[in-house]
DNA sequence: CTCATCATGTAAGGAGTTACATGATTGG
DNA sequence: CCAATCATGTAACTCCTTACATGATGAG
């Protein structure tokens, strides 16, 4: 339900074709919800179904379209009634913290291979999130600078604020994700104390 | 695709029926996957198709009936595989940072009653994952008793510090989510210094 | 002319949500 | 005998995933 209004946020600061829409995406928003274009395309079609945009046909070439969408009042409306309501929270569905409460059926080494593919996952993202830390103070970020290119001056520091504190977020979660596999790590050294291998290494580099 | 493991994870302690495995599951794994009764029958059945588990028919009473189900050796081999393989793990989906990168839109009334209501959330979950703590330290989760007695000596030990040790990082994260909401509170003060209210309660609070 | 990129999808299926439906048994 | 709880689902729908499908344009 909330991809609608992701799609909104990025759509308020200008139209944009299908095809841009998914690009800027995977860079902006796509950090906090993902989206497939399979999933995109029908759903800008359902978001004109219901008033919420609108698409303006443009040539592109000689024989080529493209489909610009554009936000509507209604949209406009739709996005800050969202924003005004309560948040709906989804159930937790967590495969890492389901699986680490029954490694005691894994093998040490899976129990290990599992805390490292935790890590590297968080890692990969950790990277990202600062990333975007970065383009936002260095005001490197194409579509933040569009956003505030069409927000006045009172707005700017508002904006600036609200995303980077929200990726502040994100990164102290990642953070703290690495830091628990890592001790994760220490405690299969812990737990079966006969197996060396690479169990050493692991515990001094932490 | 984990719903079947983690009711494979309840089951291997021993054989239960659909209702009272659904009452285990929302006191033990229902904290890191939620699942309703009207998904945890559906999936028996499939996983009784698939040989992963055997119904045995009991009576009840003088009409009644009820099945209880016994993991297969199928079964284990398919938990032992899950545990052994990688895990994949779920794309972002996050609504509130979503919303917290955009909240420039939002009235500071609303962003307020954002962050309280994730306040709220997650100490709930906190609550209870505290909750759980407590139970596996005093031995006094009938789940965790139950499979402590089929566990051989030398696996209680692990069996009991996975599982701790899986909270604990559920714990750490709702704490992080808290944190971050209250500095939210104080950013939207920041932000907003005209804007009096409630503002300087919740300031002094934190 | 050919390849990268622009551009827009469909189709099939699995997972999850919400609401509804029904009947037996046991304790007070 | 009546209410709580034991017991087991179905139906309709939305959301998401994976894989496939197709054709135009512009740069070299």
């Amino acid at each position: 339900m909330s991809l609608r209004y992701a799609l909104l946020a990025i759509l308020r600061v200008g139209p944009l074709s299908g095809y841009d829409l998914q690009k800027q995406f995977s860079q902006s928003v796509g950090h906090v919800w993902y989206a497939p274009d399979s999933q995109i395309y029908p759903e800008l079609r359902k978001m004109n179904a219901d008033g919420l945009i609108e698409p303006e046909e443009q040539t592109r070439g000689e024989r080529g379209t493209r489909i610009v969408y554009h936000v509507t009042d209604a949209g406009e409306q739709a996005f800050l009634a969202w924003m005004r309501s309560p948040l709906s929270y989804q159930r937790v569905r967590d495969p890492a913290h389901l699986r680490a409460a029954y490694l005691e059926a894994a093998e040490p080494a899976d129990a290990r291979r599992f805390f490292e593919a935790h890590i590297a996952e968080w890692e990969s993202e950790l990277e990202q999130f600062e990333g975007e830390l970065h383009h936002i103070d260095a005001l490197s970020n194409p579509m933040l600078v569009r956003r505030l290119a069409v927000t006045p001056d009172a707005e700017r520091e508002r904006t600036i604020e609200y995303k980077r504190f929200a990726y502040e977020g994100l990164v102290e979660r990642a953070k703290g994700e690495i830091g628990w596999a890592r001790r994760g790590l220490e405690l299969v050294d812990r737990l079966y104390p006969d197996v060396d291998a690479n169990a050493d290494a692991d515990a001094e580099a932490s």
